[in-house]
DNA sequence: TTGCTCCTCACGTCACGTGAGGTGGC
DNA sequence: TTGCTCCTCACGTCACGTGAGGTGGC
């Protein structure tokens, strides 16, 4: 029941450490009632416990110390209310800023999930759901022009596009036959963003794989043609092209994992 | 169309910063595809934009840029896997910590908001929700205690009681007669703390307010009991008494404003 | 010559964390 | 004498931010 507590005491019941406390004092922020005169010791009071609350709930909404200690000099209803209406804004903000990035790294993610347990020749149809895509400007090819060329034009106007380049890029062709006719070309490039327009609608899909570099996809054009054949099925929506695994979780480059997706239809 | 892109251009389509760049650059993190022997000016390249989502992705979820590095030199499906999985987590966490630290200083704005627009003698009968608190042990006095010896009692074994002492702390009196004949002398503490078992049940209170320092309630416990006998009122709960205006918003200690609040019945 | 972009180097910032070396009471 | 808590002082840390002073091409 004493009222004098350590510095050590002191921190045990607010949870501050004891490097903090001792931080606050030598700036001038939150200092110890007494000292005792011969060893320096600090001592803290039980009240200071409740006082110390002011500095600890605007630190933990990120308030700068000095903001903090200027308040706490001269406070007044009016003044604490503009600071915490407006760190309420700002932490709310934040929370909307890592929600975003924390999607970001979770569509990430799932894709590298998904790469880990499939077999690489393996071809599959399988349902998918809606998905919201953000859907780059046609590309434009001449002669032997590669897939580089339109890419370099559209990364570098990526923020007047509004395309987020944070988001996984894909390759997207009009058609089957465009897939097999050039399958170095895409019509379009595609992110992965949740808030884009194109929404490649939900259907059963013909699913294949390949590894190799970026725009190195193999046969897998004609493997899907096959498939597609063999099975009785039509490939009636456009390609989609997504890597997998690529150099977000891979150094060896000829190693990256494609996954191809086109919407079919049964005879 | 370039694939050259001088330190400016690049910080612009990737959105970072230009001394962030030269940063990550010193440590090794993520240096230009290319020097100019000459000038030692920074080129990167288009492909280096994608680049850098693993760097931007991962430090946006606070992987420190040591982490960051030395998963880059080997990278792997799994090991990156683990890597994020941990660090959604931890994210989580922050958020609810967060969210938990938000709804702390929002409970405090409330109250200081309601008392700036309050005239201090003025009594009301007022609508009031069921609210979640949190009720401490019963104090304890002899003789000439004042509140002051069981409250230092309980802060000092907050953390074992599971008192959370960054909520508003209150004073409870178990009936109106307590409160008249000792308004010194809480029943026990109480914290507006939304996680607790004790519930203020919703329905009609007679609400007061008074200045002065902790426990200086002056004439209120009168004024309430005039107050319920003119106008054919009974008290009939327990009687609630919280700071609007404390040390969190002022200095001036005289200055603090309380409010008082109990359940009434018409008779 | 002027303006512009870029460079390096050194030092500052924020809120602590980490020893090193020392004191005072049981 | 030993162990313990506390002290000061200096330096480290993390991820940059901020000038100061200088270069190279138009």
């Amino acid at each position: 029941m004493k009222n004098n507590l350590s510095i050590r005491e002191f921190s045990e019941i607010t949870g501050v450490e004891i490097t903090t406390l001792r931080y606050w004092d030598e700036i001038g922020l939150f200092s110890p009632m007494h000292r005792n005169p011969g060893t320096n010791y600090r001592y803290y009071t039980l009240p200071q416990v409740l006082a110390l609350n002011f500095v600890t709930a605007l630190s933990d909404l990120n308030v700068p110390l000095k903001t903090i200690g200027e308040l706490r000099k001269e406070r007044n209803p009016d003044k604490l209310m503009k600071l915490i209406r407006s760190q309420e804004k700002t932490i709310d903000m934040e929370m909307r800023d890592l929600q975003k990035r924390f999607s970001i790294i979770h569509t990430r993610r799932e894709l590298i999930d998904y790469g880990m347990n499939i077999d690489v020749n393996q071809m599959s149809i399988l349902w998918r759901d809606d998905k919201a895509m953000v859907l780059w400007p046609q590309n434009e090819y001449e002669d032997d022009d590669t897939f580089i060329k339109p890419f370099a034009r559209f990364v570098s106007k990526a923020p007047e596009l509004h395309i987020n380049l944070s988001y996984p890029v894909g390759g997207y062709y009009d058609s089957m036959e465009a897939f097999q006719g050039a399958p170095g070309r895409p019509n379009n490039f595609i992110t992965i963003d949740p808030s884009g327009q194109h929404v490649r609608k939900a259907g059963e899909y013909l699913i294949g794989f390949a590894r190799g570099y970026y725009g190195e996809l193999g046969d897998l054009a004609d493997r899907m043609a096959n498939y597609a054949t063999k099975n009785s099925l039509v490939i009636v929506g456009p390609v989609y092209i997504f890597y997998l695994h690529d150099e977000f979780c891979l150094s060896d480059t000829s190693d990256y994992l494609a996954q191809s997706c086109a919407a079919v239809s049964r005879i």
